[in-house]
DNA sequence: GCACTTTGGCAACACCGTTGCCAAAGTAGA
DNA sequence: TCTACTTTGGCAACGGTGTTGCCAAAGTGC
């Protein structure tokens, strides 16, 4: 590591650390004893991030006996980042800002079976409408623009300063809205099937033989004239996860036409060495079990799915708890987060089927801390507000745990 | 990161690499590619490392049209370490030098019914004969020194320059040998059962209560007055295994009296939040299947030992090798190695059995590269020698992957 | 109003990797 | 044998990193 990465990597700890304090604010003394560095270090980084426009005070805590701390904050609008959710109907596209923060979005229908390049087309069509409408001064949420959920956070949730002094430097309204200086850092794509997350390309999607080794990240990123990241659809939402706070490990389990899984392991995403980690539907739960479509017999997604379909959602649930088990054992893991249709379909049953099976195994095997099993906030945009992370996860020194890209 | 860990990280960096490449040598230009570093940055380190009598030449590489490269190599004999692997009737020591070769080794009966105390007090016994028995002069191997299976690495292959002139700088044929003179930087001890590896406690070896909580690694450590690290006997052997080579992310699948697994990810052991990671014997298998002892049913354990010990080894290995797929699609992962003694008693038979149950998912799954499954190497040595390297990883920046430990 | 505490900027510094330069040590060709 | 030419790698000066010493600023508490 040279002095350039070096620098990065200070600045990428300090940004990290004041996107999870989100609009609170963090004090320079605690940035110093978090990253290790000498208070003077953190605040030359912090003017020079100031400088950027990526950082900005947030008013001063109450003293302690002495001056009081001037608290630092990330500014969310320093730069935006697009996510795509795509899938074999439908389309999920989320502009975010640098906080995270969802501030405009649009769906749209696709058909896979319609071809590659009309489905790119479409996403094209939707960033470019999500970013210039937006960028261009349009008021997000207004008609015509596709509409937006969510544009701001609301107001309770705005950065404030919270101690006496309000009125010094906090958020100023209107500070979320992209104006026209704004910068789109870049879009990230997730989608379902094996893909090469490294080279962008795609590798079988399931029915759609077309899409074999389709280039998606750099047809697209020709296409719009801005960086992309690809990657799977579990991994996009693990990561969407893992940065908005849940935990420093844990598995995402989606179920929903399939079942897959994101790992987070040690604060960072882990994809494997071809991005196929996480890899979940089909193992093996039952040695010569009923024959899956893949062609073994036994695995969950099978057994799983099948309780489903034949309305028994306890053993479906119970299924699914024994294989999330397994992955909590094998992984030392202590939470596990449900999202995906079927499960969003009957939440509080899947939580306590699996939770049950979970803890039950926790508990026979001892003093272990208790694993929690949740269902992963973000409901149906989830996955393209991780998406989104694909672009800003390495501004914060987030992209992935410690993989094969680090390691020469 | 400060400008002192940042030294310590490049250092590590090149010492990792000098001692991947072995007796051979490696040139400062090639050490600057592969570090991203500058040739002068390089030199620069280098020569903090030669002064610290950790790095020496290695003779010259034939030129290639200019002035020929110096090539530089470990010096094995700058440092040692001691491995300890305990089992519940036999302790095996093994003496290390830097480059991971064993040049003294020790065994000895414990009882771990005797309680923690003794077993510790033979431990400590076993490494002081070690270090001092080596160190003071007397030859590995000697009579009543607990003798040496392979105190010197075969001549063949010793460090030798491969070009013309080997003259230079070779490896002195004494250089091994630890002298009086000579470093031991610590103790790594390898044990079954639950553990926790940051604070060295144990925390419940099955059938002995007296050992729950009881503090291994300050104990010996104050009795040794010698750093010392501990973890479970699968984390350290495929710690071994990483650092000898192996591959950047495998799992060490380990059947003995027990069934578990060593997890290594990214080129770093994963051991999970609380050491817990690779608890592979109790993964399900089987819903509703046979009970296992632990409480549960259908254990991957319980399957293989029970056709084990009904003389079905061809069974044994296909269930292994199903709860080895499972693993290997979950982390993307493409070598399997296994160890321990009930593999060693029918290695061919398992590494075929596990291979075809692996083989068969990866071709159905496509076109992935092959999975590899083979006989762990180390033998019945190969758990002292990985916890030798819970010493010496840290030296060369291998200590873990991206966990806990490096986040805040 | 004074003493004290805490924050955090300024300036000088130590030390990291980098750059520019050139001696050393080889090859290739005349 | 001599003269280019190539490649290695050390020396010296440098730019920029985090660090240290110092002190002004801005509070609290008596």
């Amino acid at each position: 590591m040279n002095l350039r990465a070096l620098r990065g990597h200070n600045a990428a700890l300090v940004l990290d650390l004041l996107r999870r304090a989100g609009g609170e604010g963090v004090g320079r003394l605690e940035l110093a004893s978090l990253t290790g560095l000498t208070p003077q270090a953190v605040s030359k980084i912090v003017a020079r991030l100031r400088e950027e426009g990526l950082v900005a005070d947030a008013g001063r805590r109450a003293s302690t006996g002495g001056k009081p701390q001037t608290l630092l904050r990330l500014v969310p609008g320093a730069g935006y980042a697009v996510g795509v959710h795509l899938e074999r109907d439908s389309l999920v596209a989320v502009l975010v800002d640098l906080s995270g923060v969802v501030v405009a979005e649009r769906r749209a229908g696709v058909d896979f079976a319609g071809g590659a390049d009309a489905v790119v087309e479409a996403a094209a069509e939707a960033v470019t409408a999500l970013v210039s409408g937006t960028l261009v001064g349009l008021e997000a949420g207004a008609p015509g623009t596709g509409g937006c959920a969510h544009p701001f956070r609301p107001a309770e949730q705005l950065p404030t300063a919270d101690t006496a002094d309000t009125a010094n430097t906090a958020v100023a309204a209107g500070e979320r809205l992209p104006t026209a200086g704004s910068v789109v850092l870049g879009v990230g794509v997730a989608l379902p099937g094996p893909l090469d997350h490294v080279a962008g390309v795609l590798q079988r999607v399931t029915g759609f033989p077309e899409w074999d080794g389709y280039p998606l990240r750099d047809v697209l990123a020709s296409r719009l004239g801005l960086p992309v990241a690809v990657d799977k659809d579990t991994n996009a939402a693990a990561l969407g996860l893992a940065l908005g706070g849940a935990a420093e490990s844990f598995a995402y389990l989606h179920l929903g036409t399939g079942l897959g899984a994101g790992l987070v392991l040690g604060g960072g995403l882990y994809r494997g060495a071809r991005t196929g980690a996480g890899e979940f539907g089909h193992q093996v739960v039952q040695l010569d079990g009923p024959p899956c479509e893949c062609g073994d017999r036994g695995c969950v997604e099978a057994l799983c799915l099948a309780a489903v379909a034949r309305g028994d959602l306890d053993e479906a649930a119970r299924v699914l708890g024994t294989a999330a088990g397994n992955l909590v054992a094998l992984l030392d893991i202590d939470l596990v987060l449900l999202g995906g249709r079927t499960v969003g379909a009957a939440e509080e049953l899947f939580v306590r089927g699996v939770g049950a099976v979970v803890a039950e195994r926790a508990r026979r095997e001892g003093a272990r801390a208790a694993v929690g099993v949740r269902v992963a906030p973000g409901g149906d945009r989830g996955v393209a507000e991780g998406a989104a992370q694909l672009v800003l996860a390495p501004l914060f020194g987030r992209e992935s745990a410690a993989f094969p890209a680090n390691r020469t």
